[in-house]
DNA sequence: ATCAAGAGTGAAACGTGTTCTATTTTGCCT
DNA sequence: AGGCAAAATAGAACACGTTTCACTCTTGAT
């Protein structure tokens, strides 16, 4: 990502941290970027492509301060807490650029497709590691075997998350109602 | 719901299945349902709610249709995947419109929040007739307790089924890759 | 140093959701 | 029937994502 890319995304976070999706009006990012509009649409091909591109930032950020060493807890259940509690509060710590950044994920535009994919699978990835009681590997740090049933149960989990953002953004439940619906669903995964 | 109202969200409805959410142009949907387009805006805040509006109506029928008569399977995974089967069938068979439909579901529109909230509920009840084995009840038909763990499974299986459509909507994967992940968790949870 | 090609720019223009206004029609009360 | 308030209408107007255009600037090969 060249500098004037670095900066549009910039700003466009910038605003949505500020005033949420409609605020990020692209002839201000445009301007705040101190670019021409038509150099944003050589970048990005639209406005969902510059939140997803935020998103992918923020949530590698996240991603690599939170797998960085290895999760704390005894069981895969508490371990998966504290890592969806983390995701959770480190994305949620400004809601409004959240709610922009879960309503591009969930827009369903196929031109993100891939890039939704990665999302989900960076998220996986963490999940499996905390499953495991691991470090969150680098991607094929560790030649071991993929337990198909672990990938599956992070799977849910994460299909269980992503949902309640998605209502939460909406105003459906708060934070703690989140957390305690992905916790429930650890619960009766992990005594299976 | 009165006259014009319904034939602004048939003809909302119409628009979807043809050519999907971009194709549902207000201005058209006005002339299509012999309409003015301020009168559209009268009945409805906005497109989201014309298509929620929609929404509701096409899960209601099929929820009724559904919900009718008891379940068919001897195990509650059975009987589960029986459910999401036909519910997400009868939704993908017009693919267009269910794609407009799981866009405004997922839209993250806080003035939808209640009709959301419906809708969940709507399924919850589904799903958790299912799993008992009952036709799915009228909202309080029968007086019996609500077991919460029942709830809390159908809960689950109600947010990786909704994230699967949004996957699907954005074309990460297929309807029998979608019912398969549901079924998966459906099997944990239920061996739990 | 020159020049062609690509990148960037500012501005206009287009499409569609949404809002607004002035006018007309409708439904109802007496 | 006459009159009035509410609802509907046609159409303009506005906001913002997106596209297009004509022009200028940068850059890298020769």
């Amino acid at each position: 990502m060249d500098d004037r890319a670095k900066r549009i995304v910039e700003t466009a976070v910038a605003l949505a941290e500020r005033d949420g999706y409609q605020a990020v009006r692209l002839r201000d990012v445009a301007a705040s970027a101190q670019v021409a509009l038509g150099t944003v649409y050589k970048r990005f091909a639209s406005k969902e492509e510059i939140l997803i591109a935020a998103l992918e930032q923020e949530s590698e950020k996240l991603v690599a301060k939170i797998g960085k060493k290895t999760v704390p807890g005894v069981s895969p259940r508490e371990r998966v807490r504290f890592v969806f509690s983390a995701l959770t509060k480190g994305l949620l710590r400004r809601p409004n650029l959240a709610k922009a950044l879960v309503r591009s994920l969930a827009s369903g535009d196929p031109n993100i497709t891939e890039r939704v994919a990665s999302f989900h699978a960076l998220i996986t990835a963490l999940v499996m590691a905390a499953i495991r009681g691991e470090a969150a590997a680098e991607q094929g740090e560790w030649g071991g075997d993929v337990d198909e049933r672990e990938r599956t149960i992070a799977s849910i989990l994460q299909n269980v998350w992503f949902a309640s953002l998605v209502g939460w953004a909406g105003g459906l439940h708060d934070v703690p109602q989140l957390l305690e619906d992905v916790d429930k669903a650890s619960q009766l995964l992990f005594t299976a």
